[in-house]
DNA sequence: CCTACCGATCGGTAGG
DNA sequence: CCTACCGATCGGTAGG
């Protein structure tokens, strides 16, 4: 405590130095406060919307000081896009484990299935997603996508393509069987509708549980197998 | 052509005095001039959003200067407001035309509508007002709804309140002849989802036309009667 | 990552 | 409705 500073003007050269190297942690900060960003950025983007929300407010919910987010992103635009891809390969990622979960359950009890099962665990996972603990960084993708300029739309978009991927060959299955009527492409638009907008709407207190939303998701879009 | 400026230099006062009164035109003008803003602010905010936009923005494209939005609106705010009122108000006449038409034509033919016509002819209707020629209105209601302040937004609530409540006995009826599944309350939330979300993906050069996208609508949400 | 700062832009106003 | 202007805020940077 009192070991450095005991004398006084002993040197004028910034204290910056002084902290020891300590490699791992640093790595491990650089990745938090990176992450803090984001979260806060999510956050904030999400209840103001991205251009009334300022890099300094950005920076007051991560703790940091106006100038300190430019050390971990270019420009305000990054950090958006930060959000954004995190979001998505997330998302991504829950989806495929969600899907996967799912398989092996029905593996288990030696069968295949349904498409109609399918879609309850992507409906699931996609509220989940949108409606679920920690959901700002995909309604900030959904809702701030104009505010993306060109070249970073392109790199979020692949990772929608994916995601959007998984549900094509299901809502093929089912309107090939009638339970879904209506072309298939324009359905899954639709259907990202309904569920998309429940962003607007959705109050986590009070009103039906993500099991409910799902079920009635699903009685809304799929008639019974004649 | 060449009568007023023909002489150089004949005068350094400024010009502005030179019109005459012409009353009757003025008020015209004024009527006008405040929706020529809304108009420009609509499309503005729609395409940038509503910070995003800059009231010089919204002055140049109504053919302004950058000071006279404030001539006409208390504030930026206030301009939204506008054209948010004035969306709904359009939005709720039109409403109003299209059931009182479809009512009065199947009285013509000595029938009543069904609840699935009457459907039909709100869903179409509701497109129309998103997507149709001059719908920036709606979608800005819809998208910007969170830069609204809260004494604004009650305003504009009671006219949302009035759109809705003309789906709710059709929504209701459809739920009782089992046309429509899931609760009608959710499902007329679904169905705004489905529809609303339409303005981030239609194009209105390509793809389907709203007669198109209004059937596989009723395709998508309606169950054929028992 | 902080401090100190810059140039640009923005909403809004006075005064005509 | 325009001109001229103001105070505040904002994204971003240099230098440590």
């Amino acid at each position: 405590m009192d070991t450095d500073n005991a004398q006084p003007s002993e040197t004028d050269q910034p204290r910056r130095s002084r902290g020891r190297p300590r490699k791992s942690e640093d790595e491990r900060d650089d990745g938090n406060r990176r992450q803090a960003l984001m979260r806060a950025a999510a956050k904030l983007f999400r209840q103001y919307g991205f251009a009334a929300t300022s890099t300094r407010d950005i920076a007051t919910a991560a703790g940091m000081r106006s100038g300190s987010p430019f050390y971990h992103f270019e420009n305000k635009e990054a950090l958006l896009a930060g959000v954004m891809h995190e979001g998505m390969q997330s998302a991504l990622r829950r989806q495929t484990a969600a899907m996967d979960g799912a398989a092996t359950a029905g593996a288990a009890a030696r069968q295949t299935l349904s498409a109609r099962e399918c879609l309850r665990v992507l409906v699931r996972n996609h509220l989940e997603v949108l409606l679920g603990p920690d959901s700002d960084f995909i309604p900030v993708m959904l809702y701030e996508w104009r505010s993306l300029s060109e070249a970073q739309r392109s790199e979020v978009n692949r990772l929608k393509a994916d995601y959007e991927a998984a549900w094509v060959p299901v809502l093929q299955a089912l309107h090939a069987s009638g339970e879904l009527k209506g072309e298939p492409g324009l359905a899954r638009l639709m259907l990202f509708g309904a569920l998309n907008w429940s962003v607007q709407w959705f109050d986590p207190g009070r009103q039906a549980s993500l099991d409910d939303l799902t079920q009635t998701t699903l009685q809304l879009f799929l008639k019974d197998l004649a």
